[in-house]
DNA sequence: GCCCGAACCGGAACCGGTTCCACAGCGAGG
DNA sequence: CCTCGCTGTGGAACCGGTTCCGGTTCGGGC
């Protein structure tokens, strides 16, 4: 395997002057360079990149931070930071946090530290004030997304709106007995913040009609579990009428049990979830669109600017939700 | 930061025995050790992995090379995957391939090269011929999963017998029509082999019973796409009273489309699929299983067993699948 | 008392790049 | 004609570890 002594011997150059041609560093004659750069191709040169990396600093990977990987929208996030992640000739790393934050600090202490990333993008959950300044302190940059944190660029879809959105739809349908059924039974709280903001929008826009909100009812927020959990709630003589789902796939879970129940979705059982799963519109579920694929291509162009020239900046960005009608409800 | 020269020198010794030291190998008095680690724990020190790595020649990271990261299998698959490594110290660095095989060439030129990662998992698709012998070249394991490769080790479940045993589940119910439902009119045909393979066994269980197998339908093997097409499938006249589907997901299509027609599962319509989805539970629907989890951890388990002592193993291992009865098939 | 091997340790080379610094050559401006 | 400054280049230091090689020390066997 050729290195750069190789070329630079082949080229008839110095080492030095073969490292700035390659590079496109530092000023080189025009020739010389032409002289390089067939040297290197002759040689199928490749640079080490723990050579480069040890001389510069830079890694040419960015780290993705994430609980439960086997998630619609995380998996779906990691497709666009995958796509985009190549079309910058960048390296993924990815740390599964678990279901639960058992092994946060475990990631953070080993991982993270002394440079194997240039850059983080954490998802689905906030960094504690801790982990940002350790972060800063070793100077990665960072972007969360679908949770914001204080100190480091967000982007993330309005989750308190996102629930109004949801409820009021339902409302303006005549449904006064709405309710909610939110995530994070099992996953610790410091993750999946997104459902409880979607839980005080659904409030919000109950008192907004001069209602009183329901308890919300917590399940673990995957299809199967909840469909469980629904079969108990759709069970009950006075079972609601109208559910706003915090996710597509608690949605999911409960159009399946109204159905193992006999009863007809939208007209008995009125379901509004959020996300536009994969399988929503095979549902036919009513929901409020997001669309990770997209939200992993923006950070990660967000980090290459920020990576050539760091901007210090650490706004929110809220994405405005957006509801996608489909057949899951009807009027009360 | 503390470099590995502050620890030699707070514990007064040489950086080569610091080295040493810490790492474990060569010898060390037990008194000097001690020192060792704790001056490096006094200063917090952590090794820079660029430089290990320029030294060594190890990076401490496996590669994952995968097709469509946003599918049920490859997703839990990940999720094994980045668990083990976790408890194995190593770093994921994750490669998707996208949907077809146009980033093929590029993923392998340009990141599989020089040593950024240690050992590589490839899923869901054969490496071609050219690819093992490159990967032989540069010296890093590989392993296969979900489908195999010549040449490199390989761990997945036996499709050819998924599909018999899923077939004759259904021909012991006395069903004769049975249609077969398969994935890959829109992946590039080198992913996702197994698809092929779970058609085999079909027609080989029609025609061990006498019966010619009928033409394969292809779909696109999400739940979404699978639907729609269900739903021609399902309003023709003739239609099928009992479906083989080539994966869960394509099956669940099928259930929401008979759903949306109207079509009581199982006694107008009987469906079995392949995988054990997540969801497989809730939707009730027959299968046959597999548990991508456990094979993550498991084939990270034999990378990591590669690389302290290389074994030059090639054997596929093929899972014998096991048929999960529910409620999604009736007899005929 | 002498020799030998093993344990322990330090100096220096090495991994493969990047970059600082010095220097040569050369054209422009005073 | 003599600087001055700029372009192009090479030598060498440097990034931060690991490991080879050789030298001491020490204990055991003859």
């Amino acid at each position: 395997m050729a290195v750069i002594d190789d070329v630079a011997r082949l080229a008839g150059v110095s080492k030095a002057t073969a490292s700035r041609a390659l590079s496109g560093r530092g000023s080189v004659a025009d020739a010389t360079r032409q002289r390089v750069l067939k040297a290197a191709a002759a040689l199928d040169f490749r640079a080490s990149p723990a050579a480069v990396s040890l001389a510069t600093g830079r890694t040419g990977a960015i780290g993705v931070l994430a609980p439960a990987i086997d998630t619609w929208y995380v998996s779906t996030l990691l497709r666009g930071i995958a796509e985009a992640a190549l079309a910058h000739d960048l390296d993924i790393v990815l740390y599964d946090l678990g279901r639960g934050a058992a092994m946060r600090e475990r990631v953070f202490e080993r991982f993270l530290q002394r440079h194997h990333i240039d850059a983080l993008i954490s998802t689905t959950f906030a960094l504690t004030h801790r982990e940002v300044s350790r972060l800063a302190s070793i100077g990665i940059p960072a972007v969360a997304l679908g949770d914001g944190a204080a100190g480091v660029r967000s982007w993330c879809l309005d989750d308190e709106r996102a629930g109004t959105l949801a409820t009021e739809h339902l409302l303006s349908l005549g449904h006064r007995r709405i309710v909610h059924v939110g995530g994070s039974t099992v996953l610790d709280e410091s993750l999946f913040a997104a459902e409880r903001l979607r839980e005080r929008g659904y409030q919000r826009a109950m008192r907004a009609a001069g209602l009183e909100p329901m308890p919300t009812l917590l399940h673990d927020p995957t299809a199967d579990a909840s469909y469980s959990h629904a079969l108990e709630l759709l069970r009950s003589p006075d079972r609601p009428r109208a559910v706003f789902a915090a996710t597509d796939e608690i949605a999911m879970g409960i159009l399946l049990a109204a159905r193992t129940l006999g009863l007809r979705v939208p007209f008995d059982l009125s379901v509004v979830g959020v996300d536009d799963h994969a399988y929503a519109a095979a549902f036919d579920l009513t929901t409020v669109r997001q669309d990770p694929r997209e939200h992993g291509e923006r950070v990660v162009d967000w980090l290459v600017a920020d990576l050539a020239a760091p901007s210090g900046d650490t706004t929110h960005t809220l994405i405005d939700p957006e509801l996608v009608p489909r057949g899951s409800v009807a009027p009360a």
